[in-house]
DNA sequence: TCTGGGGTCCTAGGACCC
DNA sequence: TCTGGGGTCCTAGGACCC
């Protein structure tokens, strides 16, 4: 990290709008101008919502699905339960193209990326508008794109060319005066500056700190003594010293994660293991998949905040022996862990298993009492599991103790085919 | 009946060291 | 009489992100 005081950099962030309901629109043109949303696991709660539906009830957003269901349905909504296989593969898509533009790139997350725009000798908004155009021509998403001199500027202009009409989708903060930003700025909440969420912005507004500007105004080595490092860096970056740079890295996962609500209330300690069991084989797949050893695993269960009884939260973490990607290892662990946290009585609505410290393939520690053939035939048997269950389907081979009924399996009443990661559910034209 | 999942980073405080 | 100070490492918890 480190500040350019000559700052002439130029960031653009693409983001893709309403991703998860663009996605599934792409390959459903019949649903073009119709209200999507998407759901999150389980049906939870609506994660993403197409225009149509933002313009309809933006307060669906969020919302538990069961309590809008109705409604949504009456007004013609589409509902769709979220399909990552697929989004995955759109982002990808999308990411590539953007490629064309810059050569460097951030992938930030799954459906935005910072682009290096600094020295690009030409009209910066049609540069944008070319961007826009040609993500839409080769994979048909729509995007918007930002551009300032700073990480947290592109971020917020990115903000404005979503909601600005006239901007056509995109703004750009280096070609405007400063007279013009501040104004944008004045009419702005805090809560659309990078970094700054629900709390921090209700602190800052106990402190009379309403809009971006007045925070873009504040003294940086006050709000550093009460609010840390972060914030301070974001004033310096609203008033267009660069501190965050573009970070090209794909980075390495410091912890993998695999958790979800159940279906329906589990109570029995045989299901839990089942659930357990299955998440410490998935887990153990991604980490494989990374080319990661875990050194501890860590298993939680809870019941829901959300039912009557009291709130029951347990979770701990074990050391494993020895940093491993073995599903079998790992998940007895994991089925140890959880026989120490399970009490009866209790419906639990969700479990997880958490993988840490991990490290990457050649620098795992051996432990002295670890004996290497038998860590060659569970190399050899995991990368078999692997390949098998990629070449059929996830879960055609998984350990007898995952279960078989899964009483406790989210639901997806909705979901969509995977359009492009099966070649049994390619889209064809009729 | 039904309320997401998967991450990162920073900070404060305690333990421990010399 | 007088009870140090500077440093590291670890962990839990909080805040944020999409």
């Amino acid at each position: 990290m480190s500040f350019t005081s000559q700052n002439n950099r130029v960031y653009a962030l693409c983001d893709a709008n309403s991703f998860y309901a663009s996605c599934e629109k792409v390959f459903r043109p019949d649903l073009k101008d119709t209200p999507v949303v998407v759901l999150s696991n389980n049906d939870g709660c609506v994660i993403a919502q197409s225009k149509e539906a933002k313009a309809m009830l933006d307060l669906y957003m969020c919302r538990p699905w069961f309590e809008v269901e109705e409604e949504a349905k009456m007004l013609g909504v589409v509902a769709f339960s979220s399909n990552y296989e697929l989004y995955a593969n759109m982002s990808n898509r999308f990411m590539a193209t953007l490629r064309q533009f810059s050569p460097r790139q951030e992938v930030y997350s799954i459906d935005e990326s910072f682009l290096d725009l600094t020295g690009i000798k030409c009209d910066l908004v049609a540069y944008g508008q070319q961007i826009k155009d040609t993500v839409m021509q080769w994979t048909g998403l729509p995007i918007c794109v930002g551009m300032g001199s700073t990480k947290t500027l592109a971020k917020l202009a990115n903000h404005c060319a979503k909601k600005q009409p006239h901007m056509n989708g995109v703004c750009d903060f280096t070609s405007m005066s400063e007279t013009d930003i501040d104004n944008i700025m004045q009419q702005l909440p805090l809560s659309k500056v990078w970094g700054i969420g629900g709390k921090l912005e209700a602190k800052l507004n106990k402190l009379g700190v309403h809009d971006v500007l007045r925070l873009k105004r504040a003294n940086p080595k006050r709000i550093r003594d009460e609010f840390g490092v972060l914030l301070e860096r974001t004033i310096k970056e609203l008033n267009g010293e660069s501190w965050l740079e573009l970070d090209e890295t794909l980075s390495e996962a410091k912890q993998v994660m695999s958790s979800r609500s159940f279906g329906a209330r589990v109570s029995s300690l045989q299901e839990l293991e089942e659930a357990v069991s299955f998440h410490a084989s998935n887990a153990s797949a991604r980490l494989r998949k990374h080319g990661l050893y875990a050194n501890a695993v860590h298993v939680f269960i809870q019941n829901s905040p959300f039912d009557k009884a009291e709130f029951y939260g347990a979770s701990l973490i074990a050391a494993l022996p020895s940093s491993t990607d073995n599903t079998l290892l790992i998940n007895r662990t994991a089925l140890w862990i959880l026989k120490q946290l399970y009490k009866e009585g209790i419906y639990y609505q969700k479990a997880g298993v958490m993988l840490m410290e991990l490290v990457p393939e050649g620098a795992q520690q051996t432990n002295l009492f670890t004996q290497n053939t038998s860590d060659t035939k569970y190399s050899t048997l995991m990368a078999t599991l692997d390949s098998i269950n990629s070449k059929y389907a996830k879960g055609t081979i998984k350990l007898a103790s995952e279960g078989i009924y899964k009483t406790w399996v989210m639901r997806r009443s909705y979901k969509s085919p995977n359009y492009t990661g099966d070649w049994g559910e390619l889209p064809l034209a009729k």
